[in-house]
DNA sequence: ATTCTGACA
DNA sequence: TGTCAGGA
């Protein structure tokens, strides 16, 4: 598929996933055209890379372990070397006291709303 | 109509 | 990231 097609499957623009590439998330295939060439597979690769940016990771942490990202359907990721084994404990460190933040920030949330019962009770119907 | 690269009042 | 230019 071409890049528009995959913008519409994964709700991101062409523009970030051309930006994906120059970062070297994304490899797709040229065609005689210059035209980037998508596989299915690289669906799930944006919505991973979605999800790890959104996390909190830069490019090129997330670069180094694309090719070892659990996409549906398959068994763990291989193994990896030890060094970036310990790059990843760091960042899974760094989400932790990331949530530990929004715990904070929410509870702040909960006692400006003077809200007593638990959050998952008044959490808002998302979209 | 779509996509491409490069660039930024 | 959006958006415009100038091409294919």
């Amino acid at each position: 598929m071409r890049i528009g097609e995959l913008a519409r499957r994964t709700g991101v623009t062409p523009r970030a996933l051309r930006y994906y590439e120059e970062q070297g998330l994304l490899t797709p295939e040229r065609r005689p055209s210059g035209y980037r060439e998508y596989g299915d597979r690289d669906v799930d690769a944006v919505h991973g890379i979605r999800t790890l940016l959104a996390a909190g990771l830069n490019s090129a942490a997330i670069a180094e372990i694309l090719p070892g990202l659990p996409l549906p359907g398959q068994r763990q990721a291989g193994p990896t070397c030890p060094e970036l084994l310990d790059g990843l404990a760091r960042e899974r460190a760094r989400i932790t006291r990331q949530m530990d933040e929004l715990a904070a920030a929410r509870a702040i949330l909960d006692a400006i709303m003077g809200a007593e019962a638990p959050s998952e009770v008044i959490r808002t119907p998302r979209a």
